[in-house]
Formats: C-alpha cells, sequence, structure tokens
DNA sequence: CGCTACATGTAAGGTGTTACATGATTCC
DNA sequence: GGAATCATGTAACACCTTACATGTAGCG
C-alpha cells in the first residue's frame, strides 16, 4: 500500500479501457491523461506490483520471451468503482504565470506579454490536440463504450483553450498601455 | 534555505504589495491568490525566518507588546524580480472531476452528473468572487500601481469560470442521452 | 469569564520527483 | 553492430500536509 489512491485510481481507470503493458500505460498517462491529469512514474511499477498483490490486477503472458501485459481483474473493477465514487480532492492550485501577471508590476509589462503570448501558443497547441483527440477517437471502435465520456473531457479542453486564447487576446491588448516599472519603483 | 523558491516567490510577493504579519499574510494568500495559488501553511513561518535571515524581509514594531509585521526589503524586491523573471515550473495537472468522467462508463451518467453539477456552482461561485475581487480593487487607493496587473488574474478567473459553465451546460445535456452502465459490462 | 480571532511556530509522516540502473528487442 | 525504443524497476531526496503546541487580544 505504498502508492496512493490517486494513483491506483488512474491506474485501474486505464486498465479498464484495455489491458497494456507498464510502459504504455505510462505513455497512455502522459499523451491521453495528459490534459488533466500527471502521474509520478516513479510510482507507477510500485503501484501495479501493489495491486497485483493485492489481486485488482493480472499479468498476462509472462513465462515466455514475450513482455507481461496487465489487466484488470472483477476485483480491480469493483474497487475502480469504489475510488471513482469518492469525491474528487481538490489539490492545490499553483500557476505560476498568473502568480506572475499579479505580481507584474515587479516583473514589467514586457516581460508578463511574453508570458501571455505563451500561455496562448500553449492553448493553441491544446486546441488542435483536442480536434487530434476526437478524429483518433472516432477510429476506436473497439472503445465505443467510451468513447462518449472521453468526449466529455476533450470538450471540457477545447472549452478551456478557447476561453485561454479569448483571455489572452484581450490581455495582450490591455498590457499595451500599461507603463514600464521603474527600477525604484516601490514603497 | 529550507523552504522552496515557490513558497519565497508567494511570500515575497504579497510582501512587495504591502507589509503585514504572518497570520494576515496566509489570510491574504488564502483569500487573494485563492483561486490560482495554494500554499502549504506549514512552510510559511519557516520561509519567513529563512528570509529574515537572509535580509530580504524585516519585522516592524517588534518588542512591544504590539505584534510584528514583515515587510520587505531592497534586496527582498530585488529577489523577487530574479524569482518572477524565472519561466513558472509547470505543476502536474490533477484534476480528479476530469479522471472521473474519462472513465465515466464505470461510474455511471447519474454520478458523473452530480460531478458536473458541483463543478458549475463552483464556477458559479467563482464568477461572482470575480465580480466581488473587481469591486473591493476599486476601493484600494493605495493598490493603484498593482491594480492593472491584479485585474488581469481577475479576468482570467472569469473567463475560466464562464467557459466552465458553457460547458457544463453542454456536458450535462449529453449525460441525459447516456444509457446506465450495467454492472457487468466490462470487458 | 469564556469565546473567538489573532499570532507564531514545530515536527512527524506521507507523497511525489528525479535521476539512475538494467536489460531486451527492433530497425537500419 | 549501434541506436532507438521498449520494458521494468529503485532509491535518494525534495516537498507538502496535518495535527499539534502555545500564547495574546478583544469582545460580549
Amino acid at each position: 500500500m505504498a502508492s496512493s489512491d490517486q494513483t491506483q485510481t488512474a491506474v485501474l481507470g486505464a486498465l479498464s479501457i484495455m489491458p497494456m503493458t507498464g510502459y504504455a500505460l505510462r505513455e497512455q498517462i502522459r499523451d491521453t491523461l495528459g490534459h488533466f491529469w500527471g502521474e509520478s512514474f516513479g510510482q507507477l511499477y510500485p503501484a501495479l506490483t501493489d495491486l497485483e498483490r493485492a489481486g485488482m490486477v493480472e499479468r498476462e503472458g509472462a513465462g515466455e520471451g514475450r513482455s507481461s501485459r496487465f489487466a484488470i481483474t472483477n476485483a480491480g473493477v469493483t474497487r475502480l468503482r469504489e475510488l471513482l465514487a469518492e469525491p474528487p480532492q481538490p489539490t492545490r492550485p499553483r500557476n505560476g504565470m498568473m502568480l506572475r501577471l499579479f505580481f507584474g508590476r515587479q516583473l514589467g509589462p514586457e516581460a508578463c506579454r511574453r508570458l501571455v503570448l505563451d500561455a496562448r501558443e500553449q492553448a493553441e497547441a491544446q486546441l488542435a490536440a483536442m480536434k487530434a483527440a476526437r478524429n483518433d477517437l472516432q477510429q476506436e471502435h473497439h472503445l465505443t463504450q467510451d468513447v462518449p465520456y472521453i468526449l466529455l473531457t476533450v470538450s471540457a479542453g477545447e472549452h478551456g483553450a478557447r476561453a485561454t486564447i479569448a483571455w489572452a487576446d484581450e490581455t495582450l491588448a490591455a498590457l499595451e498601455s500599461l507603463p514600464p516599472t521603474s527600477t525604484k519603483d516601490f514603497s
């Protein structure tokens, strides 16, 4: 039980969609959940070991030369549903860009502008990634049960990205009219 | 140097706006930065001690019965500007609601609906809080230098909250048409 | 006089990140 | 045969949360 509930939820969830190796799991979590979930990969294999010991996942096809894939068991599905039913535990927000803008008087308008431009670019990239994800999901016929739910998170990503872009454009305009901070200008 | 750069940035930043006690600092960080920044308050006083030792903050008005306020020094302002100029270190996202929606097939549409409704309410509350913040900021005449920057973060909060509300409404409609998950329905 | 808010801290324990270590397989 | 990718792990360290400890000031 070294691994946290949070990590177990992500791992069991991913394996509930399809069995895969630890390596593939890592990639799926990075690439597919990446927009709203990050994992500490140093805990991933320990978590798999824990879950295996607890009978919630099984290795398939080990022994021969082939590498083993992990699959969720019935007990694992039960546990996953328990975990999902618990209220999400809120995580401490830490938005470095917002912190810098808030104290932007010390940083100056020019540096703020760069931060906002950067955020805008990231949002554009995210919008493109969400579009690509929509496309990919239509191809994956073996996921039909999961796709409607996954699309909800894709849609959230799109709404968020569009909001960021709109905000960035407004903000860039507002920053134009701000005077630079003088070096001695603090109380 | 037990305290992290991140915490130091927040503390120095807050004190760059006005001197205050550790207790007030805690409240300001919770209430004012709260929408995009959380602090580990267990590290707050240690951070103040570190910063004092490093000559970046000073206690004012200690000695008598009155409690001491912390003020930023010139060295502290210099350090703050250094810290703010560093690129924001991206934090791993951990959105529990999105994780639950993504695996919503296991959770079922009804529980998903509750999660989304919850998020919608929080977004409404945030929108109201941002409106109140705008109001408060107009009253604070001693902050005129900082207000334009602070408003940028308020605006971001508004854009984000509105995006969440729009997404939630779409999502609630989409969830209506999803069939409940049968207990045996997994591969 | 008791309750609430103000004020300053500490320390144990839990969590997460990072960098490293190791080897197999595939592709050119 | 060398490089890239697949695959599985570990261990040290950095970080944060939580609960506790302690005392003062103001107010009804």
